[in-house]
DNA sequence: CCCATACATGGAAGCGCTTCCACCGCAATA
DNA sequence: TATTGCGGTGGAAGCGCTTCCATGTATGGG
């Protein structure tokens, strides 16, 4: 009120009338506190606009209430995709309602280093890593011992979360095969995530069962990418007659440099995707793709870490196919 | 290192055989020390992994350096949007740059209140509301005056950063009057954000000119909402020849709605969306549409005030018309 | 009417850190 | 040799809060 001045707890029991435990009670809403003083302190509370520092609150609690959520590798690839943004969505979500802040970092894939430094104090409730690498996931400091999930499968150590893409991917490429595809090619993502080695190795498996030709490009996830392994991939074996892209955004990049080309899909080539991302029903022609519960995945992880749940290993979602019109 | 415990600074101090104060001083780089004290020190912190406490430093030195985002109007229809994913990376982003931690809220949009309990500490650099309300941006604290940034034009007396989209839409719909509409529809955003009454001004103002009727739906930005507007536009106005959606996901659901309806689109009907969106231009037509810069947006919004700069009145970003195939 | 019991309350300690201040020893100066 | 000055150092205070503990003060039963 008095200019400059923020409120402390001292205002307020001196302004109440008590003593700054008993306000403190209150406050929290812990321990026993009289209604006469509980009125008094809340009006108190209320006319100096008080609220509590939440720096001294955690250095005497020890009670870290905060998700911390890092996100490896800051490229312009991962930032267009809407996967980041869902998963901070719901991870974000989930804390909300268990009323802890939520805090987020940004970390270049060059440097994990940097997860240890953000780990500064224990008022951190727990962290949450997407894009995990092995390099990254060991520079987390020991403190957070037991309170790390990861969303995508990284190093062993720590829970993670992330989608059956084996699964998946066998059932897309299955797909393409029962609807009479044989010379399918893949674009893959990039090499450092984990997530692609299992991926291509379904893809691979599919095609060795139906006697044909891997035919493995590598993209970034990102739309322009697909434009331009379409190409690719189409110079080099022009007899292609299905892609499988890891990610919708780069298979609708795909369906792009395509019609770019003059190949009719799915006439001449058909597309599927993986993710099914909200435009993927929206393309023209429509995308076929499998599922990526990227909310539930995410929830998940921030609730294991949240909740102390010891989930050790890793848990697939799984993921379905959505047939549509491009395949 | 000895199973639980997390060094502190006394443990270093007492490792170094130097005093807290010396340690302190070592550790933060502040104040003089001698090379010995500064290497036993420095040797000590390594030895015993020692990370300062955010929490206590924050408590003493007042010196508040986190970046708070908050989201208001906590919706599915926000959520799906790339828009909100847009502006938290963006934002992060400049934090990172300035080695600033962000922290993240999603506010419901009936309680606006909550963030007041948002700047609970003093620990605070800073606060960017987006998508702000006026009651929502009255309840932050007057702790936080001078901090505030908002992305989204809301209320008068905090510095506010938006895209111009009063004249983008004007340069939506005269070029749909351009390519000769006349009879054409908009399908706003939800009410409760100011943008969308800036943008039906400069709509109606196009269509005065022109001499034309105004037929304006309400949507909430939302792909699902677009499909439904376009059968109700067509039902309600069979006529109409052109329909400009204030987002390019409802764009997309127009589009989508106006092929179910077996509507051909540019021929029959011209759609556009406000936005630019990574996959406007994958759809098929593709969409025409104007763009949005919400990185730059966001980015100053953060600048603002991570930077203390006094950048009062809104601001607004210029938005360009692309035209593809859509009209 | 008195004691045991519960509850309400204030004093005080202490969370981990920074920083003021007084101090000490040393080299440079008179 | 006696003085000044200064960089290096440790003691101690205190940031705003929670919480243990001891001290009251009403309430019930005997």
């Amino acid at each position: 009120m008095t200019g400059e001045h923020t409120a402390t707890l001292d205002d307020v029991a001196r302004a109440a009338g008590v003593s700054r435990a008993t306000a403190s009670r209150v406050v929290t809403g812990q321990g026993p506190a009289s209604p006469r003083a509980r009125d008094r302190v809340t009006a108190a509370v209320a006319a100096l606009g008080y609220v509590p520092d939440a720096s001294a609150r955690a250095l005497v609690t020890r009670t870290g209430t905060r998700l911390a959520i890092a996100v490896i590798g800051h490229t312009a690839a991962v930032l267009d995709d809407p996967y980041v943004g869902r998963v901070l969505t719901s991870a974000a979500h989930v804390a909300a309602e268990r009323e802890v802040g939520v805090s987020l970092h940004w970390l270049p894939l060059a440097d994990p280093g940097s997860l240890a430094r953000l780990a500064d104090g224990r008022g951190l409730g727990g962290l949450v890593v997407v894009n995990p690498t092995r390099p990254a996931l060991e520079s987390v400091p020991r403190t957070l011992r037991g309170r790390v999930a990861a969303v995508g499968v990284g190093a062993r150590h720590v829970p993670s979360f992330d989608v059956d893409n084996r699964a998946g991917t066998d059932g897309v490429v299955r797909h393409l095969v029962r609807t009479g595809r044989r010379r399918i090619a893949m674009v893959t993502g990039p090499a450092w995530l984990p997530c692609c080695d299992r991926a291509v190795d379904a893809y691979r498996r599919v095609l060795r069962d139906s006697g044909a030709e891997p035919r493995v490009v590598t993209g970034d996830f990102t739309a322009a990418r697909g434009a331009e392994a379409a190409t690719e991939i189409m110079a080099r074996w022009p007899d292609t007659d299905a892609v499988f892209a890891l990610s919708d955004l780069t298979a609708l990049g795909v369906l792009d440099g395509l019609h770019a080309l003059g190949v009719r899909v799915p006439g001449d080539v058909a597309v599927a995707g993986f993710d099914d991302i909200a435009f993927a029903g929206l393309s023209r022609p429509a995308l076929t793709t499998s599922t990526h519960p990227v909310e539930d995945i995410a929830a998940a992880a921030a609730q294991a870490v949240l909740d102390r749940r010891d989930i050790s290993g890793a848990t697939f979602y799984p993921s379905a196919l959505v047939v549509r019109d491009s395949a």
